[in-house]
DNA sequence: TTCATAGTTCGATGATAGTCGAACCATTTG
DNA sequence: CAAATGGTTCGACTATCATCGAACTATGAA
């Protein structure tokens, strides 16, 4: 009947295949361009400048002008959080696109979720500074406690420009593979960014797909034992 | 960009307005037959059945057969969590099917989510039973202390009987209107039906509403209260 | 200014998919 | 058994919408 939010128009909205192709592709969290996100998914410029109104329209994506180019990115985390929700679904019917291939093996170990860390990396990440006492949990909000405070500024993060901005520090995200919690918020970004930094680990440029160097293991292994 | 999990494919399910009008429908937790769905969602037996078959196809419904009669029911608390999750999404790009009205605001305060209570009286329910420290949350997980062992014993529940079974006992579920946890799982449930065995709340036939009667209200406070 | 690149708008086209009538199975009831 | 109800399958119709060519605007470079 007629009570409550129009599910099915943000759906359907999902629920094309280009479209989805374009929204997985901005999961990555890097803004891409519409030239970049038309050619990502294999149609032209119109087409996408069609689809990419619609997006925006519809509260899933946001636009930045920058001199003649337009750069799109994911709304918000909830965004995020509701794709990763549709791929466990999918995941759990069995639905994939492609056969599980050496591709699929390195995002499930670990991956971009918007601008954090996700995959097995990321909720090893998520339950090592748990048990360290570093974060703390509670129902479903989650804080530094402060052991973490010290221990994120001495890992090099500016935690006071954080805590500045209005968006919050910490935040729970589920995954579509590992079925457990991963660190979101600005400090998920924060700490992926300085992983980067440090030469731990490099985003694939066209995929989700983050691969860690040897120091880069040592050094995230030391993070979780203390 | 063939990599990850088919989104498309699931969120196309729950695209078209019919079949949403459907799903939201199920969320109310009865299951329920091919004609009422038809019904529900004023079309022709006929074409019911072709989308009742797609979407047990894509996994989002399970159906067993009773009789002559057909009974459909969402196939798992994680479609209804991404249902919700996608209800929030709407919400907030200002997507709502009617204006808010009476209706509404009942369904902010108590409504069914699946099997279990969800809605402002469902976070209260949650964060009250944690404050008891009847429920102990770790990560995303949420376990009985021993005192909510007993607690729930005392309030008429089986506990044996669920723990028994596969599923989760306690679970988080996310509100779209309140943007909090409540309780899921197998004790999510048994809470909720026994609420209705007290006398204490009862379902609208039609809807996810949820109606407390003066005696649940007191009866509810108190629970909160320990 | 002239050229080039990035993006939008419009209109025509074509394919996908939702819809229902009609005929068909299956189960229950009289 | 026959009648009735619940549900499925098939086929034809129709509407929606993604797609791209063409023309247009805007920003940047030479």
């Amino acid at each position: 009947m007629k009570d409550g939010p129009d599910i099915a128009y943000v759906a359907s909205l999902i629920g094309e295949p280009v479209r989805a192709n374009m929204l997985t592709a901005l999961m990555a969290g890097r803004a891409l361009t519409a030239s970049e996100l038309a050619h990502e998914a294999g149609i032209t410029l119109q087409t996408a400048s069609s689809h990419l109104g619609k997006l925006e329209q519809g509260g899933l994506l946001r636009q930045r002008k920058q001199g003649r180019h337009k750069y799109f990115s994911l709304a918000s985390g909830e965004v995020a959080a509701t794709l990763e929700a549709l791929m466990g679904l999918a995941v759990s019917a069995g639905h994939l696109r492609t056969r599980p291939g050496p591709k699929d093996a390195a995002l499930r170990e670990a991956r971009v979720c918007y601008n954090h860390l996700a995959g097995e990396m990321g909720t090893r990440l998520f339950g090592g500074l748990v048990g360290r006492g570093l974060l703390v949990t509670q129902d479903e909000d989650v804080r530094l406690s402060a052991a973490g405070d010290e221990f994120v500024r001495a890992f090099g993060i500016d935690l006071d420009a954080l805590t500045a901005k209005r968006a919050p520090v910490c935040k729970q995200c589920l995954d579509w593979s590992e079925r457990r919690s991963h660190l979101a918020g600005s400090l998920g970004r924060a700490l992926l960014d300085r992983f980067e930094a440090l030469g731990w680990a490099t985003r694939d440029g066209k995929s989700r797909v983050v691969t860690f160097s040897a120091k880069g293991r040592a050094g995230f292994e030391g993070l979780l034992a203390g």
